[in-house]
DNA sequence: AATTAATTTAGAATTATTCTAATTACACTT
DNA sequence: AAGTGTAATTAGAATAATTCTAAATTAATT
């Protein structure tokens, strides 16, 4: 679980902006969910950071989600009161969960659907944050062959 | 609180087509919402239910929410992971929390462009339901007069 | 080496929600 | 009108994700 010397990069700058350590616990989490971008849950980061690093504590896998997404570095996606799972695409994009497989996809959209919902704001309102999230199912493509 | 003949018709309708039935509780529920549109959590319906129906518990209070939600009478609206809130809205709109005050705004939307977000998606995805989510703040308008 | 501040850690506490099992209400039959 | 069956309500226990607390560790600085 090694990030690239690029993103090592990003992740100093990130955290120092706000004049936070770029601590092993919080280079080993941002890497995990980099590398395998399947939007886990803290639970499923605990668990997976347990493999490679067998001392960290759960407590520390959510204040490293935490500073993580705080500095940019990451995003939360949260559908109803499901366990909050984070996700490390930063381009503009929605959220599709499959109701029956429980799997989310990242929808990407063009950053002018965005501006768009935000004309139909109030001028005064000032949106930090913009959540999209479907819900449904995939219907199956068989070809009857 | 009592709900108009109108949608007292709604509501009897919405129920039986699901074959369930309009109980004074979730009639007591589905007013009290509609009559307060102001997003309150099942917590605040179930103290406000009191005041008129001192007899309701805390779990009816879930259940008939949960009837309500699944009859399509009232959304669910969620943030984050904070509690789930009601809305009697079913017109096509959006959701904007003021980071300030917590307070949720109802934002309008064409239906145009909940079509438009949908051609986005793959061909086979299949959407039952689209939720969008602004958070922010909202500017102060004085005019320094 | 000593001091300080930030971070990590384990485990307890919190809180919204769901579950369980018993009771009540109601429609339908006799 | 009494009995039966099913759905709904109820109180309280259980669950689960997250946050809190206080102690221990780490790292940078004097």
């Amino acid at each position: 679980m090694q990030l690239s010397s690029a993103y090592k990069t990003i992740f100093k700058k990130a955290l120092e902006k706000s004049s936070l350590k770029p601590t092993k616990q919080r280079e080993h989490i941002f890497s995990l969910i980099l590398n395998k971008k399947d939007h886990p849950t803290a639970d499923e980061i605990f668990t997976r950071s347990r493999e490679t690093m067998p001392s960290i504590s759960l407590a520390t896998v959510y204040n490293c989600l935490e500073t993580l997404v705080d500095s940019g570095l990451i995003r939360q996606v949260n559908f109803e009161r499901e366990s909050t799972r984070y996700c490390p695409n930063l381009k503009p994009h929605a959220h599709f969960l499959c109701k029956e497989t429980g799997t989310i996809y990242d929808i990407d959209l063009p950053a002018s659907l965005f501006d768009t919902l935000k004309k139909h704001l109030p001028k005064n309102f000032q949106p930090e944050q913009i959540d999209i999230n479907f819900n449904g199912s995939i219907k199956n493509t068989n070809n009857h062959s």
